[in-house]
Parts: structure tokens; sequence; C-alpha cells
DNA sequence: GTGAAAGCGCTAACAA
DNA sequence: TTGTTAGCGCTTTCAC
């Protein structure tokens, strides 16, 4: 492959004009930039962004960790920070921990190791693990959903708590009064304000909080439905509304294989956007827009890799996408 | 962060020394190789592997370029690449080039200007362009589906006469006799095949080929919807098999719509496998398995890395996942 | 405007 | 078993 070296023999300039000129350097004259311009065309030269990145000191390549990349919340977001990264000419790689702290920590290795501008770790899992090795990589670092005991950094929330509330606000708007609760796992700060959410929905609407037809869950289609078996016993109950969208389908399946009269008598809702296989179907949802919350996280992470200098930046996204297909 | 020659000053040896216990040589003296490596752990050294690689000529990342990572046919292969490759200890860039051809030949440059150790195109676009580009790269490339008209490449295929074989033949299992078929571009070789398939399994059952319920589709929910509006005014159709899921998704809902009693009395098949969401539906699918696909092509692009003179291989995997809730 | 030289962190002969 | 040396392809002073 060609380098910088024989470029400039068959210009006849030395190695230092052909990198003013691939660098767009203004001190090269208009002549001698023609017709080195002309041989990278000729030769269909590319730079080798190894040595480059030798000398800038890191990979224009940013290490994205996610638990489940078919999990549509993680890919959605992963769309977003790609447009964001590819625009200003950095490539994303995408790793799927599998919700696994150990692989995590690998790959946060591996990235620095490889010297890669940054890292978005997206990652549901806690641990204190992988706080410390996080703390320990001394490169940009935004995250998503997620704050560091420790050490402050750059993060983009979504809200949960308007999540929970504008998605139970429409299934009273529905005239659903009995509606029964899906909640994730207690110790997630994403369930709990969901969950808030919920509760603040029915206090505002008048409607009493019972503690009887609220069910932790494992965040699965599997947990959503065996909760469901429990709920639709209860007769006089006629919505659901979810923390996540896995448990949301599985309710919903379990209600269908009971026959009830599931998206016509009785709604389910989650409070998450719902992947786009399910937007025409017939659950209500409220969320935050996943590409959004991608793009501001890849913008934060950009700034903070061309300059290091800035106050840390949180900020939250509103959910602003609401679904009722009635 | 350390370096080699850091850690040489600190245990008293040279560059070389430390090169050869990091990378397992054997011939150091099993004292040093233990004084070193007590001195990278209390470093926390990691090689710069940007530096290596500028020896060895490349990066241990692959790019694989999908066409839409939201889709889960792409996804699902993916995680097969991704095992594979983690396990090599290589790296997987996935790199989305939403079906633009453009977007498609950037990322090759690039994956060129960083020396990337291979490329998986997993595109669908077809493009002589795309093809010179890919000719033009002088590196490691595995081909999924997808074959080049003049340069012969590693590659793994589905078999889609198969899928679409069998899956027509669970819906004639099933009792059906006049089955519509939502084809995919008539110029794709994917589609193609599985229409063939659709085809064989009627002709082998003594089922008569009825050309007037056989129709293009776009391969998206939407036009499977408009195709369902056609099949089912035509009220002696009893299944639909469609080439892809999408459509069949499609399909299913506008039936859902008009009343039609879906998976009970009609049944929706697809030639390749459903999206894990889907996989408890009542879908009828046969396919090949997408993460056993993308394995083996992570193997087939390791031992071209590895050792440039193998043969070129080509694989055929068979439609082993075949699915009916019946 | 341009070139020569140093050096980024590492590996790979070759010597010792 | 170890050290010395050269060099990967590029950028970046510093002269001229």
């Amino acid at each position: 492959m060609a380098t910088i070296k024989e470029l400039a023999r068959k210009a006849g300039v030395s190695k230092s004009t052909v990198s003013r000129v691939i660098n767009n350097d203004p001190n090269v004259k208009e002549e001698t930039r023609k017709r080195v311009l002309s041989i990278v065309e000729e030769m269909d030269y590319k730079p080798n962004i190894l040595a480059r990145s030798m000398i800038t000191g890191y990979l224009p390549i940013v290490l994205i960790i996610v638990g489940d990349i078919q999990n549509h919340y993680f890919a959605k977001t992963v769309v977003g920070i790609e447009r964001e990264l590819t625009e200003k000419n950095y490539m994303a790689v995408v790793y799927n921990s599998m919700y696994d702290v150990e692989r995590e920590k690998e790959f946060i290795r591996m990235a620095k190791g490889c010297r890669f501008a940054g890292i978005i770790p997206m990652t549901a899992v806690k641990s204190d693990e992988l706080e410390e090795c996080l703390n320990n990589v001394d490169c940009p670092i935004v995250l998503i959903n997620k704050n560091l005991k420790k050490t402050p950094l750059d993060a983009v929330f979504g809200n949960d708590f308007e999540a929970g509330y504008l998605s139970t606000a429409e299934l009273i708007k529905n005239g659903h009064t009995r509606i029964a609760y899906l909640s994730g796992p207690s110790k997630s700060s994403v369930s709990i304000e969901r969950e808030r959410g919920y509760k603040e929905a029915l206090y505002d609407n008048g409607i009493e909080i019972d503690e009887s037809i609220m069910f932790e869950g494992k965040l699965d289609i599997k947990s959503g439905y065996e909760i469901g078996k429990k709920i639709f016993e209860n007769s006089d109950i006629t919505a659901v509304s979810s923390n996540n969208f896995l448990m949301a389908l599985g309710a919903f399946r379990c209600g269908r294989d009971m026959g009830k009269p599931m998206f016509t008598k009785i709604d389910v809702a989650c409070n998450e956007t719902v992947p786009e296989l399910y937007e025409e179907s017939g659950f209500i949802y409220a969320g935050s827009d996943l590409e959004s919350i991608g793009t501001k996280a890849a913008q934060f992470l950009i700034h903070r890799i061309e300059k290091l200098d800035e106050p840390i930046q949180k900020i939250i996204f509103s959910a602003t996408r609401v679904h009722n297909p009635k």
C-alpha cells in the first residue's frame, strides 16, 4: 500500500510537504499542493491512520458497550450514537457484554490498549469493580442512564419518571382505573423512577394505589407472562402498565392466551418506546427518544475528546414519544 | 500511560526483554519474567496495540457492514460473528450502511486507512462500484449471502431454496392448499431461491402453482400489509408464505385488522428465522441459523487473516430451524 | 514554502 | 538468555 514516502518521491517533494498537503496545512504553494494531490489520486493513497494515531495518541474510534445488541433499547440508541460519530469522522465499535461484568471489564481494558478515543458504557450492569475499572481508564467517557458513585462524568438520561407517568396517564384517559403494575428490579434507579411515575399518575387522577396489584418482574418476556397469569385471574383489572416493553409483551401474550379481549377491552402500556416492529401494534407507550439520547451522548463525548477542559454536563431527555393507538 | 521503556527501566532490563515477556516468548529466564510481570501488574501496564499494529501491519479489528442494525436478520448474524471474533482476540466494528452504497464505500475506505484485519460485508446492496471498491481493498474479506461477479472470495450462505421449501411444506402439513406467496425483489438471488422453494413444495405435494396469488413486495411491513389486502379479499386463500419476516408481519396485521381468524384458521409462514420477540408467536418459519452463519464467516475470515494461502471456501447452511407452532 | 531530523511505542533481526 | 539496532508511517519542531 502506498506510503507518504513513495508519494514524496513521485512528487519530487519531501515527506513533510506531503504530510502538509494531506492535512490541509495552508503553508503550501498552490502549485505544489496540486501536484501532490494529483499523485494522491493516482495512487489511491490513504494515510495510515495507525501511524497518525501513534502521534495524536488515540484512534478515532469510540467503544460502545451494550448489554444486548438484539434489544431494541440498545440498538436504537446505538443508531443515534453512530449517526453523530460518523458525521464527525469517528467510528463506533459496538460491544455486546451480554450483561457480563467480566466481559465489560475486558472490553474496557482492550479499548485502553487500542487507545480508543472514548467509551460510552450503556450497560445496565451495576458493579463496584466496573466503576473502579472505568475510573482507571484515562480516556473520555460519557454515561447513558447511569451515574457513578465516585467519579463525576458527562451523562445522558431519559426521563423515566415522566415515562411512567405519561404512559399510565394514557391508560387513565382510555377510561381505566384498575391498572396493574409490572415493576423492574427494585434497586435500579430507572425502575424506581418509572414506578414513581405510575403512582403519581394514579394519585393525580384520584385513583387509589393498590400495592396488591403491583408485581416485581425480571424484565423479560417470561416474567411478564407469569405475572400476567396473576393479573388476569383478578377479573376487575382492565389495564397493565409495565416498567419495560418485554414484560408488557409477556403480559399481553398471557392475556391473549387466556382469551382476554386484549387491545380491545384490556390495554397494555409500557414505560419506554417499543421496538419499531411493534410501533403499529396495540401497545400504549411513553418514553424518551432513544436515538436522540444516543446522538447527545456522542456529542458530549466528542467535546470531551477535543477539549478536555469543559465542565461535566448532564442532560435529561423528556419522554416526548407518547403513543396511544386509541 | 506506562510504556515498555519505563517498564524496562524499572525492571532493570532492556525493552526487548519486556517485549518478550508480554508476548510470552519462552526465551526468558523465569526469574526475569517474574520480575517484569510484577512491574507490569504494579503499573497496570497495557501494551499499546497501535504501536504493535504498525509492525504486524494490521489492527486486530474486523469491520462488519450491515444494511440495518435494527433488523434482526443482521443483528443475529452479528452476534455470531462477534462471539467467534472475541474468542480469537479480535474486535468487531459494526457499521450501519442504511443500505446506502456511498456510505458502504466510505466505510471500506476507512477500514483500509485504519488497517483493519478484515471485512465482512453483509449488506443487501448490489452495485458494481461497490464490487470495484471491495476489489481494491487488499485485506481479507468474507461475504455473507453474496457473490461478487469478478472476484472469488470466501463466502457463507443460508440455504434459501430450502427455507422456502420447508416453510411452505409446513403450511401444507397444516392442511393448506391455497397458499398465497409474497416474494421479494426479482433480481435478488435470495428472493429467487426462496420463491423456487415455495413452488417446488407445492409441486411435490401435487398443488397447482397459481401465479395470480403470488405478489412481489418491497420486503417491509407496509408492503406486506398492502399485499395482505389483496390476498384476503380472495376468500379461498387460507395461508400466506412470505419471502421474509417483515412482509409476513405486515400481511398478518392486515388479516387481523380485516377480522380474519389469523393463526387459528389462517396461517402465515416466512422463509427466514423470525426475531426472538416473535419466536413464541403464531408464525411458521424455516431458515438457517443466523448466529451459526455469523460464526462460520468469522472463522473463515480468521483463517484468511492468519494464513493467506488457503483455497477459497464457500459454505451453505441448511435451513435447520423449522418452527410450526401447531 | 520547504526539507531534515527526531521520535511516537513497539517488534524483530542480529549480536553477544 | 539478553541487549543493541533499525524501522513501521506518520507528524512536528526547527532550520533554511
